[in-house]
RNA sequence: GGAGGGGUACCAAAGCGGUCAAAUGGGGCGGGCUGUAAACCCGUUGACUUCGGUCUUCGAAGGUUCGAAUCCUUCCCCCUCCA
């Protein structure tokens, strides 16, 4: 088995392969580039695509060649896999701006010097949108029977549930397997990536580049990544967990690796993290508290940076081991006339750790609101500057959230 | 096109004239136990409040009534069966 393709199954990125011996093959006598497209219609990905940036970049680490689509053509369709729904529509504009600002995150994953494992940033809507519809369906079209496009998984769920799928989304898988068509005419690209769910599409892309040209390429796929909890990779009670310091900040990021289920715990530093699997193995048996820690320094690291990371630790430490407030704290300024005699209510509302009085005062009662790490018991307290240690003060909302206010 | 069934809070699902801001379960959040874990136990889960209440909510819009999630009318959407 080629080297890379180990390594791919041994840190748990395998699902499934269109044919895996072959491809084993071609990695062994070649240096190859494979693509894997990304969706634009959020400002940035989140960990959910963590898994298939990691993948590029072991990849890239084997010296192929990552190509990175960002689907402005496809965006504008929509993909029907795994949605209930049509989803909302976006405009040019942001489409455009989500590309350019996802495109960053890719700059830090996939940072090289070598000019020839750099990534290839490719935007579909090139091609996909000067296609002429006619020339379009006889050379692409034909290849394609509605009979098994009605097989695949995407479009049956719809029909199967009577939800209505619009022949926009209906073509979403022709127009994916044609990217992979124009990847390998233009860039050479033998090898398409993709979460599980786009198994049904890679395959249409690689039985189309076979009927169109006579080559044969390849797919590869990767799990889906749930939760030991069960729950699916990305999303926290806080929302999206972005790839983005705008949206996240290092210190939420660190929280969130930090906070990993026990039993994900080998499991996501082989995924993400650069650690080798013979490390791995050698500190498998650590307390586990000290893996949540190597597996958030690593992860945030990677993104944020090292100095980032470690300030996201030591904050940590400071925060629930010593007890007092870390610098990376998030810090609400409050204007001196504001902070004074503000009622605990208003100051919490102000903090934003909380959305509306009613869920302060019910935190209250269950003795969530702490002020400088005492327990706040009467929903009616004012604070004033007694409570501020150098025009500065910690309020938590449970264990877990705390935030600095200052005065100025 | 015809005949039935249904749309209730984040989700599932009860309620079918007042005692309904709406049972119950799941999820979420907080607390306890712990290890910033899991499991378990407890609390909480529309907004505002001078804690007396006030306001908005049961697919949408109207209507009946002292009073509607509950009854009536129209409309929209979904499901099952027949054509």
């Amino acid at each position: 088995m080629n080297k890379f393709l180990n390594e791919f199954i041994d840190r748990g990125f395998f699902y499934q392969c269109t044919n895996k011996e072959e491809l084993s093959n071609i990695l062994d006598k070649k240096k190859i580039n494979a693509y894997i497209g990304f969706d634009s219609t959020a400002p940035s990905l989140h960990v959910g695509s963590l898994l298939q940036i990691m993948c590029l970049r072991l990849l890239q680490r084997y010296r192929h060649r990552p190509i990175v689509l960002l689907g402005g053509g496809t965006t504008r369709i929509g993909d029907p896999s795994g949605k209930e729904k049509t989803r909302k529509i976006l405009s040019e504009e942001e489409i455009e701006s989500n590309i350019k600002n996802i495109k960053k995150v890719f700059n830090i994953f996939l940072k090289t010097d070598n000019p020839n494992l750099k990534p290839i940033f490719v935007n579909n809507f090139e091609w996909l949108g000067k296609l002429n519809y006619i020339n379009f369906l006889r050379e692409v079209g034909k290849h394609f029977t509605i009979n098994k496009m009605l097989s695949f998984d995407s479009i049956k769920l719809r029909l199967e549930r009577e939800q209505s799928l619009s022949y926009m989304e209906f073509n979403y898988m022709i127009l994916q397997a044609y990217d992979f068509l124009e990847l390998n005419k233009k860039k050479n690209c033998l090898l398409q990536i993709g979460g599980s769910d786009q198994w049904g599409n890679i395959v249409n892309g690689v039985e189309l580049i076979k009927r169109h040209t006579g080559k044969q390429v390849f797919g590869l796929t990767t799990p889906l990544i749930t939760l030991a909890s069960g729950t699916k990779m990305g999303k926290t009670e806080e929302g999206a967990v972005w790839l983005d310091p705008k949206l996240l900040s290092a210190y939420d990021y660190w929280q969130f690796w930090r906070n990993t289920d026990d039993n994900d715990v080998i499991r996501f530093i082989k995924m993400y993290t650069d650690k080798s699997i013979d490390e791995i193995e050698n500190i498998k048996n650590q307390n586990i508290n000290e893996l949540k820690i190597i597996l958030a320094n690593e992860a945030t690291a990677m993104l944020h940076g090292k100095t980032a990371s470690l300030n996201a630790e030591k904050t940590a430490k400071e925060t629930f081991i010593d007890g007092i407030a870390g610098k990376d704290l998030p810090v609400i300024n409050l204007k001196k006339k504001q902070g004074n005699k503000i009622s605990i209510l208003d100051l919490v509302l102000a903090s934003k750790l909380l959305k509306s009085k009613g869920e302060v005062r019910r935190a209250i009662k269950n003795n969530g609101i702490k002020i400088n790490d005492t327990i706040v018991l009467d929903d009616k307290l004012i604070i004033d500057f007694n409570q501020y240690d150098k025009n500065s003060c910690k309020l938590s909302f449970g264990k877990k959230k705390h935030v600095v206010i200052k005065l100025f």
